[in-house]
DNA sequence: GATATGTATGTGATACTATAACACGTCAAG
DNA sequence: CTTGACGTGTTATAGTATCACATACATATC
């Protein structure tokens, strides 16, 4: 699932979601995701606050889902408010607007590798690294819409989130 | 997908499985669900004691999910224990027995429509009735699968949840 | 039948996750 | 300058889930 930006001919990362799983430039991967998420605040005249904007760069530290306390610890040690509000608030503004995604099944966080981009994602998360990749999930999620449609329910939003092994932690096992 | 006992020729609910959103002999449902709980539980040598038999049978009461702490009260009520490990111990036992389902996004559980039945659900969620209808998810599970597959991924378990509109509340909207 | 063993339940305490409500500061529009 | 919208800080509280230990009960063994 490639940018439709010059960018994307040069990023390995954004042709290959699932890049997570391996060794990479991660560096490239946050400072991408981080650049688009300010141009599509500038775009959407919505604020990229301090706040907000940290937040997405710790979500970006790792391809790991993140607690929302542990969000708020990293936020506390810099000196922005210690209370729980702070966090979630900034988390529901970057979930919002596609920036952050919330892994339900881990009552987590994680950035969104592919903020901008029209996605249905489906998550990939190593029982055993806690690395969690954003699969492209078209497919799956054509599949989903046309199961429900045989009894007429109208999806509006779905989680699809799986849990098992990464290429990695498969191997060693 | 129906049964492979006699009885599912029988049964409306369990050949169309997304009946949930329908007008049907919910008592049906219920007690044939719970038979066919009973019957694996003795086969599997695992025992299907009053509390758990009890969340089972309150789960069934509706298409519905429900949060530990709601079936926690009903247990109460009746005179079992009142804290909150009674609830979640009898709740992961009949998850662990595939009697029930987490409903993740919802913080809830509900009954499993088609226990034994070697499925791999996909729930639709309506957000105006609450009603949770548990689709046959196998295209889905498939496609899933193989996104996975293209990054070296191995899925061991996936939760699959859909929020939108049953078609009673699609309907009326 | 008595004893031992594994399993299930009851209970108190605690940890973890999330939101409500209000005060204050900033900034831009009128 | 005033107003109103927005963002942040803070207190308090609600909701979800697990730990740890004691007790009861079933089954298996002797
Ligand atoms: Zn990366
Ligand atoms: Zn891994
Ligand atoms: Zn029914
Ligand atoms: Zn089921």
């Amino acid at each position: 699932m490639p940018h439709d930006t010059p960018h994307a001919e040069a990023c390995p990362g954004c042709q290959t979601p699932d890049l997570a799983f391996a060794q990479h430039d991660h560096g490239h991967c946050s400072t991408d995701a981080l650049a688009r998420a300010e141009a599509l605040a500038v775009a959407r005249g919505v604020r990229l606050t301090p706040v907000r904007r940290r937040v997405l760069e710790i979500l970006l530290e790792e391809h790991k889902a993140m607690g929302a306390y542990d969000v708020l610890t990293r936020l506390a040690a810099e000196g922005f408010g210690n209370q729980p509000p702070v966090a979630y608030r900034a988390l529901e503004f970057l979930e919002d607007q596609g920036f952050a995604h919330r892994i339900c099944r881990l009552n987590a966080f994680t950035a969104c590798m592919h903020p901008g981009e029209d996605h249905a994602p489906a998550f990939l998360i190593c029982r055993v690294c806690d690395t969690v990749a954003e699969a492209p999930a078209a497919p799956v999620m054509a599949a989903l819409t046309k199961a429900a449609a045989q009894s007429g329910f109208v999806i509006e939003r779905a989680n699809i989130e799986a849990l098992g092994l990464c290429p990695a932690c498969a191997g060693t096992a």
